[in-house]
DNA sequence: AATTATTTTGTAAGCGCTTTCAAAAATAGA
DNA sequence: TCTATTTTTGAAAGCGCTTACAAAATAATT
């Protein structure tokens, strides 16, 4: 008898072990039919107490988990949503990845991520893989397809949604940040404080939040008829470097500039060590905004006076917004576009 | 006749737009069976050219795209490994997670990524979630759950190799870090600078890699026979708080102390902000030291000297283990431990 | 107790692909 | 030309689940 149990044991542990078992060994250990011990899966259906306890019963000895493959295959959903972003690292897709993460987990469902990296070819790769994937919607942040290729995808079976991008014939599917609210901010804020001859390093312009910031930056100048200077104008990376290579720039033009802002932190990064190698004093002789409020900013020296781009926060909201439209959670309050604002920090000096 | 060629289109493309061509499609417009539209797919077995070309033909006029879902149900491989981190955000995780998805991409891997928070349930969910996505292998950075069931886990079929730890039993699945070597190499960077009374900050001592930094730091102290002192010993959370709540308590001691080792970056910046608000002049007043090397320590103010914790090399390499490993790709050079370096920047005085 | 309505269960047909095995076709050997 | 090999193809049985649909069991109604 003995003998028995421990046999059983053992039959028991090696199944979990090396096969995983199936719903059929769970049925089959119930007593029950595939089709029931599926409804106590999906708790959907009813079933009676009596039997739902012997299939859990079975479930628990056997450790049963289910293969999500197989149910994704059959129902054709996933209970995950796939994610696309141009860069792993990085405080900002780090800060967004983790607002969606965090909303979806406390939904019970689970993100697929992976990466487009700014580039048209990997950006459509990333979403045909998360399409093949079976995912139930996806939440991307892509910057090289073109509006057309968006629109024609947002006519398929899964559901797109935008992050940081405003697509005109999908405004329902995209959460955006007022960009040229924030480049006009940035600039005002320099302005505002006496600064008249404003460098600008912009980021690529074929992404649009880049080309947004640099209107509201224009927009800005105009409205305090200060003429835009070409001469101190330079088209970043969006990375440190961009920052560097703008602020060398605009030094070797030999015009005078007293501030500059830079269309993201990193850039803003980038100029203010250029700059302090150089001699500069910081904020004295030269005045920096940066743009995203990345978490670094608050360690810069001189800490960074930026523009708050609430990324963790949409995040959220597309989390939330995908668990409204896709999932049927009720009561989610929906916010598309987000605005803005300046946080004041020590990089500006205030002239005259 | 061009009416019905514009009926076949539009079908067609409807096709394309609504139901995703299956493979079934796919062999009737070819003219062949499924299995061959299976075997051109994935081009292993043979099929002659004349048929392979048919096939081909067939699949972009109906835009085929497989159904990765189904593909992994049957063959019980799905080319993408899952990862498990513990935040999606944060500089040292963005680098892991890039250098391993860089890696794999290059190689036609995708990957799945999820995350742990340093709970173990929620680490072993993360797990069995992607158990259930029928990974072909998982790379996690588990920091909750016991050696021992990762063991267990390591008899499972879907091979896991650990990130930044080390297990006794599965040295061959570990890429790791000697956090000893580098918790030795912080302290004595200090004690070779002419510093005796050296505070400690460490991170959460049920992480390993917490508690070997701390092995250093004493192993440093006792080859300088400097003594251990509890009272500039604090516990913190490997984040900013836990730097300021540190030098907090270490000032609230009353012993005079001229440096403070910090476990990682994260809490040495919390230190150095905390410092500088209350009158300290860096490095003069107080020496700082950090770990890991994340991507600001070199934007700090003064810039922090630390230990380099090569993590975008070692997601490579837990990714060239796999390959190896899993995918059988030949003649990649694998390194299981690495070593870490001092990387001097201005954080430390010297003294006398 | 007989009939009807309701709830609980089981049967079986897929989901879109892979893969074994065997048959058919092409090629080589004699 | 005929047989023996080798290469190319197809038929069909799954992979582990879901989900109509129908049958069986139970409860409600008369």
């Amino acid at each position: 008898m003995l003998a028995d149990l421990g046999i059983i044991f053992f039959f028991v542990f090696k199944e979990f072990i090396a096969t995983m078992a199936t719903i059929y060994e769970v049925s089959k250990l119930a007593g029950v039919s595939l089709a029931t011990v599926s409804r106590v899966m999906n708790d959907n259906a009813r079933v009676s107490d009596k039997t739902k306890q012997k299939v859990v019963d079975a479930m628990t000895t056997l450790g049963y988990r289910p293969n999500a493959t197989a149910r994704s295959l059959a129902s054709n959903r996933s209970d995950s949503v796939g994610i696309l972003v141009s860069e792993l690292h990085g405080p900002f897709f780090g800060q967004m990845m983790a607002g969606i993460e965090s909303e979806l987990r406390a939904a019970g469902k689970h993100v697929i991520i992976t990466t487009g990296h700014s580039e048209e070819e990997k950006e459509k790769d990333g979403i045909e893989f998360l399409i093949g994937r079976n995912c139930d919607a996806i939440i991307a942040h892509v910057e090289a397809v073109s509006d057309e290729y968006l629109l024609e995808l947002n006519k398929g079976k899964v559901p797109v949604y935008l992050m940081s991008r405003h697509v005109d014939g999908m405004e329902d599917k995209c959460i955006s940040l007022d960009n040229e609210v924030g480049g006009y901010l940035a600039t005002k804020a320099l302005i505002d404080r006496g600064h008249k001859d404003i460098a600008y390093i912009a980021g690529p312009q074929f992404k649009a939040d880049a080309s947004n910031r640099l209107l509201g930056h224009k927009r800005a100048l105009i409205e305090h008829n200060i003429e835009f200077n070409e001469s101190l104008f330079y088209i970043g990376d969006f990375k440190e470097t961009g920052g560097n290579d703008g602020l060398r720039h605009f030094i070797k033009q030999k015009i005078p500039f007293s501030a500059v802002v830079c269309a993201n932190d990193e850039m803003a990064s980038g100029a203010m060590k250029y700059a302090r190698e150089h001699g500069y004093h910081l904020p004295d002789d030269l005045s920096i905004i940066g743009f995203d409020n990345v978490i670094f900013t608050n360690y810069l020296y001189p800490t960074l006076t930026t523009v708050d781009n609430p990324v963790n926060e949409m995040g959220h909201m597309a989390a939330k917004l995908v668990l409204t439209d896709v999932y049927k959670k009720k009561k989610l309050k929906i916010e598309r576009v987000f605005e803005p604002t300046l946080i004041e920090r020590n990089s500006i000096a205030r002239l005259s």
